[in-house]
Parts: C-alpha cells; structure tokens; sequence
DNA sequence: TATATTTACGCAAAGCTTTGCATAAATATT
DNA sequence: AATATTTATGCAAAGCTTTGCGTAAATATA
C-alpha cells in the first residue's frame, strides 16, 4: 500500500523553496511572510499533504500519544472511565492508546512494553486483579515516563492515584437507609480482598456504629456479587427469625436479585424492605422500583487521571511527589430506598477532595 | 520531562560496534554472530534500551497504528465490537487508536485529519448519526489507507463494510414468536430514516407474510425505543379492541418498558403477551421473566472488521474490490417469549456470509 | 549616505532506526 | 597455494520534520 505521497520535501521542491521555509509556513512561524504561507498553504491542499506526526514526534521528543490500559472494555464503569480520559486527553492534544490486560498480569507486562516502545508520553492504568508483582512497572518510572493509576491501586504503593471513596459511598447508602427509618440493615459484601469491597463494608459498619447500632454478623453476606449471590443472599435473610427492612449490596447486580427474591416472597420494595446498590449501573433506572445506588463519578475518574498527568508533565518529574485524587461517591436516591418523602438535597452534593 | 536515554546509538558506542550491528543483532539478523547478539542484548537489558517505534515506523513507512472511530464509547454495542477490535488487531501486531465522533459530524472531520496525521495504516468507522457529506473520508481513499465501515454503512455507498443483517434478525424473532403460538404480534418500530430499523421491521413484516398474516398497522408503533416509549406502546397496544399476544420490539430498552407495563395490568409474559427484543442488552438476563433477544455478535464485528483491513493490507490497493461482510444474527431465546418447552435448536446456529 | 535593524529565508544537523551495498576476515574448495 | 565462498561487520543514505544559526535583501535610523 501506497503511503501518503507528498511530504514537505515535494512542497519544497515543486515551490522553489527550502523544506525549512515549508516547514515554518505550515506551522505559522512568524518569521515568514504571509505570501509564502498562502503559497504553501495552497499547494499543501492540492497535494494533499498530510503531516507527518511519527517525523515530527520523532524530532521533537514527543509523540502526543497517551497511553491506557484497562482490565477490560466491556462493562460500565471502565468503559466510562475510558470516555472522560477521552474527552481531556483530546483537548489537551493527546491521541489515546487503549488495552486491555484482560485481568492478566502477564498481558499487562506486554502492554506496558508495546505503550513504552510506542513512546508514549504517560500511561495511565488501572491494575488486573492479579497483579502483585510490579516490576514492569518500575520500567516506566525508570524512563521517566508519568505513571497514573486510577481505581485499582495497590495500597501503600506510594504512586500517583486517583481513586474513588468507596467507604464513603457505603456509608452514604448506609446513612441514607437509616434516615429513612431503616434499623435491621443487611449488607452484600463482596470479595474482602479487594480494597474497594472491604471499604465499602467500612462504610457500611461506620454507619451503623455511628448511629448506636449493632454489627450483626447474620446480617452480612459474602458473596461475589452476581444476581444470583443476590437471590440467594436475599433468600438467606428472610429465612433469619428477625429479616432485615433493609439491604445494603455493594454492587447492583446483587441488588436486581434480591428485589427478584423479594417479588417472590410477596414483599413489597421500598416498603417493606429498602435498597440500595453501588455503581450506578445503566439497569437500575430500568428496573421497577428503580435501584437507588452509589454512583462512582467514571468519567470525571477519567479526566481527573488525565489532569493528574498533564500536571506531572508540567513539572519537573524529580520534583513530583506522588499524589492521590480521591473522588467523592454521589448516593441516588430512587424509589428502590424511598419510604420517607424526598427531601430537599438528598441527592448528595459532589465534591472532589486532594489529600496528598 | 526526560525521554528514554539509551538509543541504538549508545549501545553501539559503548560495545564500539556500528549501529547496524546492533540494530541487526536486536531483531536477531543471522548475519551477526551469537556472540555479539549476546552482548548487545545484554547492554540492551543493563541500559533499559527502549526500542523506538516511531523511529523504526517512520524509517519503514509502517506505524502499526489502527485508528479506529466510533459514535460513542459508553453503551453496550460499540464497547463490545471495539473489544473485538482490540483483540484481532494485538494479535496482528497493531496498536489501536480509538476516537469517538460524539455523533458530530464535524467531530468526525477532525478525527479522520488527526488519524491520518498520526500515520495509522487503517482506519475502521461506524458513522456518526448525522454524517450525510463523505469528502472526509474521500482524503483517506485517495492516501489509499485501508478504510472499512462497520454497523452504519450509508446504503449505496460502495466500500468496505462489515454489517449485521437486521432484516434476518427481525424475521427471526418473529417467526419465533410465531412459532410460540402467538398470532397477533406488535412491533414496536424505530426511527425510519435508520436502516437498522427499517431492516428489522421488514423481517418482521416478512415473518407475519409469509405465514399468511396480515400487516395490521395498529399493532405497529414508532417510537425511539426509550423505556418510557415502551410503556406508552404497551399501554397504547392493550386499548385495542383486539390486544397482541406478543410484542416484537426493535430494542431491548422499549421491551423493559413494555414488561413493566404489562405487569401493572396483572397480565403475565409470557402466557398473555410474549416479547422479544433486540441487541442483547447486559440486562436482558436481569428482568423476570428474562427478555428473548436478537444478538448483534458485537465482537464478531470488530474481529470481520481488522480482518477485512487486513486483507486489504495484503493486496494492491488498486486491485482490491470494496466487500461486504454480512453477518448473521443469533436468536437468543428465553423465558420472556417461551410457551412452548423448548425445542432442540431453538438457539439458532450463527454463520457469517459473505456477500461480494 | 553610511550604519543599524528588521524581514524572510536557507543550511545543515539532529532525532532514531533500517537496510542496500561494500569490505575485511575467516573458512572452504579445487 | 591460489581462488571462491561464507561470515560478520561497517558505511552511509533515507525516512520526514524541526530548529539554531547564519545571511542577503529590504527597511529604518541617524
């Protein structure tokens, strides 16, 4: 296959003028005059030049390129994490690199070796579940290159972040159930291993304690959190002596079950029991009641990991001390958690937090 | 911010052998021995050397770069088909490049410049909605770069395109619903000027001929497929004199809405009213009863798509006549339209035809 | 009018690799 | 032992831009 024809060499040539003098007329240099531009400017569109950005990155250091690498694409939330990198990469002049680890160490090591030989100017990343070992990613740090991690993080690695308050986002939900004269509150925990899990559990217990409350174990169910953990979560309760008026699930999919369990039984949701998910996901307005849950701000994630790398790119990179965004979660009330009137500003005010 | 210090350059000097050398030794040439391949991979290793993409592509006329541009990259359909993209093109040894045109056309110009300005060697698009002027992309042909439509193609249009065969998707799920039992069988049809809909309401209109039904236009409704327009259709259905016994809906949205509504009324799906729906939508498997949907094969989309640019790759662009890849879409039968038990084979087998 | 400034442009190097061709040394062939 | 091959390496150009520095001509200044 052909490559685009002419370069800035042909412009050159067929006008009688040095390639620098092209070179500047393209980019608007001042020093040259406005006839030259319009001369060059016409011949370019009529051959059709296309700039070529891989010589110019070449020379200049740079390739404008920003490198992303996601677990997956598919589902919610990564998807619109994608969309807000997107949308501030562009701005800023930045094409994006996207891949996918698959949930995949030794995929990620690939990935991060093919974004680095792409010379990338930052790499943004959100880890595969199983990555423990972070070698490939002293790499990175080796060159220079400005790393930002964002959902998945490891904690106490001291990188740049951006991560979202999951502990805050249960006790919202928690404090939410409460408010609305909740007092037996189950909880669907996921995975404890995963930090986001067991923060949002906190958040959870942190409510209740707050409130007087007892921890009761018989309450917290641990499951991975499909529908079907949901229906069988659900079924669980109600089989307890004292069933819960309420349930907490740390994710939605858990939630869609338990409101199938409850249908079954014959109860009615918010009325007889209250819930409320986390994520936000795009069934829980579909569903009937629509699911009240924790939204997670993806793409203001997204554009926060951009922003954080635009500013590394901006100071000197020894100087830069590591740095962590949180984002502060949104609670959406809806009619799954609704039993007392809506009140004024209960759909939580936004806020985005920096602790460094 | 510092670049990667170690090019070829340096190595070469530090083991005082040319840069050819080591550059030969780097990709395992058989023209240098095993001892100097050895000590250049080692400085290589020792100094972090980190191959230069844009370098190597610039001197070789290659990116290995695939700009791919899509409407939007939330939502199920495009997420997944970028999926597929992604995963045919890594295996080929391509980088994506992935943009999105917001449904803007002008959003569309801007990207198809920056694509080619970063040297992809292809570019895959599904149009924005509002595209009608095509010069844009009239600059790609003539670079001669590999283009290849995927899911909106303009009809007519004589180029690569890989599409889903809608018409059969809406003849199957019909039929379907035919074969149920059911005899009088809605439709609720999308905006016109789309031919995704058209197509699906031909198929159904195909169905219900050639089974010797008549076309009632009562029992169709247009609408834009929102859950909400699938409730004012049910509602809209079941005021007939004479109400269906199935709906079969252009989407999956509409159908939740029409599910929600017939629950209200006490009717039950489906013994009073079957629903199919269309894109296998995640949360298809999450109402109750769960929805009967037309499957896009969003994945196998992306996979036909790189492989269509693939083989344009390989031969002369000049010989290459624009093909149309379309594929066939897979009947997801579940409980929302069973009445009958389920026959062996219900799930349709899936093929992919090609049409020159 | 002689000098200083500005304006508009060209030269050539640099950025990092790849690669056709040449070459020196080592080995094989007769 | 002289010639032909093979092996291992180097030279230098090319791929397309950008950019510091130099310069000739045009204009302004004294």
């Amino acid at each position: 296959m052909a490559r685009s024809k002419a370069s800035i060499t042909d412009l050159a040539r067929q006008l009688g003028v040095s390639v620098s003098t092209v070179s500047r007329a393209l980019s608007d240099h001042p020093s040259i005059s406005e006839a030259t531009k319009k001369r060059v400017g016409k011949l370019a569109k009529e051959l059709h030049y296309q700039p070529n950005h891989l010589a110019a990155g070449l020379r200049k250091g740079r390739s404008n390129l920003l490198g992303v690498m996601v677990p997956h694409i598919d589902g919610h939330f990564f998807t619109l994490v994608v969309k807000g990198i997107e949308a501030v990469a562009t701005k800023a002049g930045f094409n994006i690199m996207i891949c996918q680890s698959n949930e995949d160490v030794a995929h990620e090591r690939r990935n991060i070796e093919t974004l680095l030989s792409a010379q990338v100017e930052g790499i943004l990343v959100s880890l595969a579940r199983t990555t423990r070992d972070f070698r490939h990613f002293e790499k990175v740090r080796k060159q220079e290159i400005p790393l930002v991690f964002f959902d998945r993080v490891l904690d106490g690695l001291d990188v740049n972040a951006v991560v979202l308050d999951d502990r805050e986002g249960g006790y919202q939900a928690t404090r939410h159930l409460l408010a609305q004269g909740c007092r037996r509150i189950a909880h669907f925990a996921g995975p404890e291993h995963l930090n986001i899990y067991k923060n949002r559990r906190q958040g959870y217990v942190d409510a209740l304690l707050e409130h007087g409350l007892p921890i009761d174990q018989d309450l917290i169910f641990h499951c991975d959190m499909t529908l079907e953990d949901g229906i069988a979560g659900m079924e669980q309760m109600l089989a307890l002596p004292q069933p819960p008026d309420a349930v907490f699930s740390a994710s939605d999919f858990s939630v869609v079950g338990a409101l199938q369990a409850l249908k079954r039984h014959g109860l009615r949701v918010p009325e007889d029991v209250a819930l409320a998910g986390f994520s936000n996901e795009t069934f829980t307005s579909l569903t009937e009641p629509m699911l009240t849950s924790v939204d997670q701000r993806c793409e203001q994630m997204g554009q926060s990991a951009v922003r954080l790398f635009l500013e590394m790119l901006q100071e000197q990179s020894s100087k830069f001390s590591p740095r962590r965004i949180v984002l502060q979660p949104d609670l959406l009330v809806r009619a799954s958690s609704l039993r007392q009137p809506m009140l004024a500003g209960a759909e939580q005010p936004t806020a985005e937090t920096e602790n460094p």
